[in-house]
DNA sequence: AGGGCCCAGTCCATCGCGTCCACGGTCACG
DNA sequence: CGTGACCGTGGACGCGATGGACTGGGCCCT
C-alpha cells in the first residue's frame, strides 16, 4: 500500500473501467506492472469489486430511504432470509444505538413504499427517513495520513 | 430500457470490468451491440458510472458510522463546502425526518472518529450509529415489475 | 565488502478485444 | 407495396492485455 497503490485505487474508484494501458499512462508505469499492482489489491481484499451505479429513480426507483429497525428480540430483519431478499432492498447494515440494523431501500413508488413498510413492521417499529437530495453521494477512499 | 438493458445493467453492477465481448457472450448479442447499448446506458443518465470499491477496513479505515445531524437553522453541515471535504466523510445524504442530514463516515481509528465528532457537533448535536457487520453490503438494481 | 537472492519493473511478442464501417432484416408509415 | 429508420451482424484494422525473459536495486548472510 504505497503511493503508487493509492494512485492505482483513486483511478478505479472515479472509473472502474479504465484499461492497463490507460492506468499505466496515468501513474507513469508500465502496463505489466499496472496489472500486476491491481492484482495484488484484488486478492488481498483492499478492492472488493467493480461495480457500475446505476441512478435509482432513472431505473423506475423513485422512492429511496433509509429505515432504522428496531427489532424486538430475536425476531430481526438480520435474519429472516426471506426479508433480506426482498428487491426493494438495496442496503443491510447492522449498527450500535437505540436501532438493531438499517436497510436502505428503493421503492417504485410511494405506495410501493407504503407496503415495504406494512411488510416490515412486524418485525419491529421502523423508523423512515426519505432521502432527498446528496449533496455528496459519495466519496472515493483515500489515504489515511496526517 | 428492456430485458435486454437489463440484463446487461445486472451484469455490470456485479462487475463493471466485464469486457464488450465477454458481455456479448452473456447477453448474446454482438460486441458492438452491447457497446452501443451500454453508451446509451451512460448517456441517458441510468448508469452514472463505474466505481471500484474498496474495503475501509484494509485500506486502514477501521471504524466506519453513520451520523445523524439535527443541525440548527441555516448552519448547516450541508452548506459547509469546508466540511464536506473532510476526508472522513464519504456520504452527505439530505433526509426527512427529525434529522436534516445523514453522513456516512470512515475513520482511521475510534480517536480519529472522536476528533471528527468533535469538529461536527457545532452543526448541531451529531447522532452517531457505528457500523458493524452488513447482512447486505449492496444489491444490483433489477428491473421493478411485479 | 562482496556475492547471491528476491522482488518489482521493463521490454517484447502474441493473441484477443474494441471500434469503425458497410450491409441486411424488420417494422411503421405513407 | 415501396421506403426510411432503427437495430443488429460480420469483417477488418489497430490497440490493449498478457505471459515470458531479462534487468536493476535492496537486503541478508557470510
Amino acid at each position: 500500500m504505497d503511493a503508487m497503490d493509492w494512485a492505482l485505487l483513486a483511478e478505479l474508484q472515479a472509473d472502474a473501467r479504465l484499461s492497463y494501458s490507460e492506468l499505466s499512462r496515468r501513474v507513469h508505469l508500465s502496463a505489466p506492472a499496472v496489472a500486476e499492482r491491481v492484482r495484488r489489491l484484488e486478492e488481498s481484499g483492499v478492492i472488493t469489486g467493480y461495480h457500475a451505479r446505476v441512478d435509482p429513480s432513472r431505473a423506475g426507483r423513485k422512492v429511496s430511504a433509509l429505515i432504522r429497525m428496531s427489532c424486538y428480540g430475536v425476531r430481526c430483519v438480520l435474519r429472516d432470509r426471506q426479508a433480506l431478499a426482498w428487491p426493494e432492498i438495496v442496503e443491510v447494515h447492522r449498527v450500535t444505538g437505540d436501532t438493531c440494523c438499517l436497510l436502505r431501500v428503493a421503492a417504485t413508488s410511494m405506495t410501493a413504499f407504503e407496503e415495504l413498510i406494512d411488510r416490515l413492521a412486524p418485525y419491529g417499529q421502523p423508523s423512515s427517513m426519505m432521502m432527498l437530495s446528496s449533496p455528496l453521494p459519495w466519496r472515493a477512499l483515500a489515504p489515511a495520513d496526517e
